[in-house]
DNA sequence: ACTTGTGAAGATGTTCACAGCA
DNA sequence: TGCTGTGAACATCTTCACAAGT
């Protein structure tokens, strides 16, 4: 089973399986079970079988999956093979924080500048790169051919940030402002709503029982 | 319609709107119909009809819902009627940033308490709390009844803090650290995953096209 | 004997389409 | 006429269960 397209839950547990594959290569293994990987993937094990045949049949019956090459095609199939580079706008506690968050460089995804509009901020230094002027956005993404840009400024922001980078020539945008952003077709988007994550526990929290 | 649960992605989506419900009381709008809700949440108007649907039937056929009425619906579904304690295990730049982050305050969500293992960090503020050492998170939670615990700290420390939290009583659990781990049933538990979010994006921009 | 790979079944989620009510 | 509310149709995702390979 080989279809163009994998799903998108697919796609996020892949990641998730790439992470348990290096902890397995550190802690030594060459093989790995779908139902061990599944165990630490927090999946039942016909998930995980299911989502791997997305990428090809190269378990062995009887035996497993060789850890390190179901590590390298899973890194293939997510687009980790090349490093790529990209930008945050909005210098914030939030955009210092992911500007320096090492989840990101472990998987090949480096940090080249950060923007803001506060004139106080630009220059400033967060972890490796300086602060630069929102203005000079258009410019740094066309010098650069940055891929992904991270928003991270106020809500009411956000959507002209958006605009800007899409016009700038981002590929992909990665929204934490707390609004529904609207992007052209071709352009990959996706968002981290916070608030919501915590509203989600809260209203567990209050129908006790199950 | 109005079963005891509601799917988690209507969960999700309910946040959403409540968020664009805040929106449009501050736009002075008194009634919205479906299809421009959908429009603000990035959905389709069928969609929003069945997600509200599950908190009753309320809406005015030829006219639309009622914008106040149905924003304080969702708030008392959502389990936002009362304010909510929340500490912080890891006061690092992702602990700090979502220490003081807006969108909590907003919903009614408390910073309570921050805690930290590193014995220099101990004492020092952020925003309106002091960093508390690690040892003292079983007593405070115990003594403060807070339900909500956010974990900000590595990978390799994140069972464990999750471990102790549970033993404190702590309800439920956000957990940033890269790694899945395993809560007692009865625990409620959500994880953000930030470097699979930008490793889908990844995958987006290899296989290009569609 | 053990574990994969996968059709088929089952469960869940989304969209359609229209009856029903203002 | 306009917009909701919702069964039914459709689409997607997950799990089962077992044939097939080592």
């Amino acid at each position: 089973m080989r279809p163009e397209i994998i799903p998108e839950p697919t796609l996020v547990r892949l990641t998730i399986y790439g992470r348990c594959l290096n902890d397995l290569i550190e802690e030594g293994a060459t093989l790995v079970a779908s139902d061990e990987l599944a165990h630490r993937a927090g999946v039942n094990a016909a998930q995980v079988r299911k989502d791997l045949s997305y990428l090809g049949s190269f378990g062995r019956r009887g035996v497993g999956y060789d850890v390190r090459h179901l590590s390298d095609r899973i890194a293939t199939a997510m687009g980790l093979t090349k490093e790529r580079g990209f930008i945050i706008v909005g210098a914030g506690r939030l955009g210092s924080a992911l500007m320096g968050y090492d989840g990101f460089n472990k998987k090949g995804f480096r940090a080249a500048a950060a923007f803001d509009a506060d004139i106080n901020k630009v220059g400033q230094a967060i972890g490796s790169v300086t602060i630069r002027d929102i203005n000079e956005l258009s410019s740094f993404v066309q010098a650069n051919g940055t891929e992904i840009g991270i928003i991270t400024v106020p809500a009411s922001f956000a959507q002209s940030v958006a605009d800007s980078l899409v016009k700038a020539g981002i590929k992909a945008i990665l929204n934490f402002a707390p609004i529904v952003i609207k992007v052209p077709a071709g352009i990959r988007y996706r968002q981290v709503e916070l608030s919501s994550e915590m509203e989600v526990l809260a209203h567990y929290l209050n129908s006790q029982g199950d």
